[in-house]
DNA sequence: TTGTACGCGTTATCAA
DNA sequence: TTGATAACGCGTACAA
């Protein structure tokens, strides 16, 4: 009983009614896994065939079902992404560089939240894993064990990405937090600014490592207190660094530098010293963290160390890509460093 | 033969050794669809077998095949969601409302980036189509007439978003950016200014019916001039915003404000005025477009139009999700409207 | 280079 | 409330 009369779909079927695989194999006069290797290893078929095939596909609109071909691979042609923020402009240029990366390439990828949570980030994990996907990429290296177990047996390439550190679960591209601050922070001191202090909201991982990548600076300056020292949980934002930098300035009162953790709090404490009337650099100098695009042209133009975040999204997939490939990258372990970009705002 | 003994799943399997549904079932002495209805539709199954099935699933970490059950159902638990850029905040905050109106959801978002091109966005359509998403999110009402066929052959859901306008393919929700660039033009000219500049970088659909709106208001209080719109290609960004600001007073060396395409410009247009040493708002007024967070917290603090993207994410997921479950929203076109935030940068 | 037979893990259908 | 059976549409393994 032939389920489908040649070019006459049997129209009972569940999915809708889509053509199939079949349908184009049938009309085309070969089989079906022809068809298939038509799509997808074109080289293996014969010329004539191969057009024969797809002047079929474009006249039945057939387009293969990810779902189907996913089963049947017991593979998806997905990557998940996981990334603690979507509104930091830091992981949307890592994420536009994955895309970007990403290309023509068949993948899509696939983007979870962690919301800065553990807890969220292994119930991602479990979700994404559910799909077999095709690489994992996931930010920064402070997993907890159960995430990190679920890394080590999911059976595709994982990439750690933001930063790097020991034991790598697979891959891993980032560069030294605590390096950037610490770097950040002695050229502050070299500026000749002494009392600096250290501005941080949302102090996760990584911006604990800046923490004490400053810290060991001033110390090796022999410049360290406690009160220049200004946290907080709260999310990072521009208000968050004006209010952030009027709480430090009434902790030490004589502070006349500022290293932030990133650049919206960087721009947050110019705005501040604007509203004060303190002049910004030969009173206060700023510093920020990332680089964005903002630093360069903001009045007075604000000194920030760089951070390669398109280009750490553009290798990770580059790195995911080759694993897929079969091939294991040359280096599993990337260091992309940052550059500390001076600018007016810490020039007196 | 029986594939499975049970207790010992036979390591020959495709999949890698994941246990199956097969596998509680067996285990569970039941059939694999009362596992299936057990985690899908737990009131269907009674309490004591329920209850049975669930200890096995957690004894055997049993977790469900996506792609498997997207094959049988013809549906995949992932919503499509298309927007044109990503690292645009705008469209950052649209996306985290997305997710966080998904929430405990077992939905599963996908992100395309049309990078506001008509292909790419009809591309991506066939993509996402493929997997027979449970609901798509495109932005804007310029898809192209394919990209338009395809959304409404579609058979599920299907959320435009970003703005309003007639003819929705299906459900709507956004706000009208005509009426936006008309009141935030309005409000400068009643504040006194009278040669109103237009900035505009990117130029995309929506901007173009911003620009629209400033034309109008300008037209209707007798102060239109060609000479005073300054538009570019471009991506926005700050640095552009100070970049086209130049060229508007190149233009029009007696303008007396600028209405801004968006935030990012008008900071750029602040920065500009600053280094000009151009005061604000008494020779220049500067109105941007969004009212993202720092608008509130820049000196002088920026006029702008408040756009609710973050709710017009939640909503449109709200409406998708409504649909998915069978039933029609109340209201399937929804205009948010917008706030103009009058602050410092206006107020001569 | 091409095709056959089968399995992938789940859900829809229908019957009990 | 539960279950047997048959798809779902494709790719893998192997053979021709």
């Amino acid at each position: 009983m032939p389920p489908v009369t040649a070019g006459v779909k049997a129209r009972s079927r569940r999915g809708g009614g889509r053509p199939t695989i079949a349908d184009v194999a049938s009309k085309a006069g070969v089989g079906a896994i022809t068809v298939s290797r038509a799509l997808r290893e074109p080289e293996r078929v014969s010329p004539r065939l191969r057009r024969q095939i797809m002047a079929v596909v474009d006249e039945l609109g057939y387009v293969p079902d990810r779902n189907a071909r996913a089963l049947a691979s017991a593979r998806a042609d997905v990557i998940g992404v996981l990334v603690p923020s979507l509104t930091n402009n830091v992981f949307a240029d890592v994420v536009r560089g994955i895309y970007e990366g990403l290309d023509q390439n068949h993948l899509q990828v696939q983007i979870g939240n962690t919301h800065y949570s553990q807890e969220a980030e292994e119930e991602l994990l479990q979700t994404f894993l559910s799909q077999r996907p095709s690489a994992l990429i996931v930010s920064g290296i402070d997993q907890s064990p159960a995430a990190t177990a679920l890394l080590e047996r999911a059976d595709c390439p994982v990439v750690q990405i933001m930063e790097t550190g020991p034991d790598p679960v697979d891959m891993m591209i980032g560069f030294s937090h605590y390096e950037g601050g610490r770097a950040a922070t002695r050229h502050l001191i070299e500026a000749g600014y002494r009392r600096v202090a250290f501005i941080g909201a949302r102090m996760d991982p990584r911006s604990e490592r800046r923490l004490a990548g400053y810290r060991a600076a001033m110390e090796e300056a022999g410049l360290f207190d406690e009160r220049l020292v200004t946290t907080t949980v709260r999310p990072s934002s521009v208000t968050t660094g004006s209010e952030l930098f009027r709480e430090a300035l009434a902790k030490a009162p004589a502070l006349d530098a500022a290293f932030c953790n990133n650049d919206d709090m960087a721009l947050g404490a110019l705005f501040e010293c604007h509203r004060q009337g303190r002049a910004v650099p030969s009173e206060i100098g700023i510093a920020g963290f990332n680089d964005l695009e903002m630093m360069q042209i903001a009045y007075p133009s604000l000194t920030s160390l760089r951070t390669y975040r398109y280009e750490m999204g553009r290798r990770a997939i580059a790195m995911a890509l080759e694993a897929i490939a079969g091939r294991r990258p040359a280096e599993p372990v990337v260091d992309l460093g940052f550059e500390l970009i001076v600018r007016e705002s810490t020039r007196r």
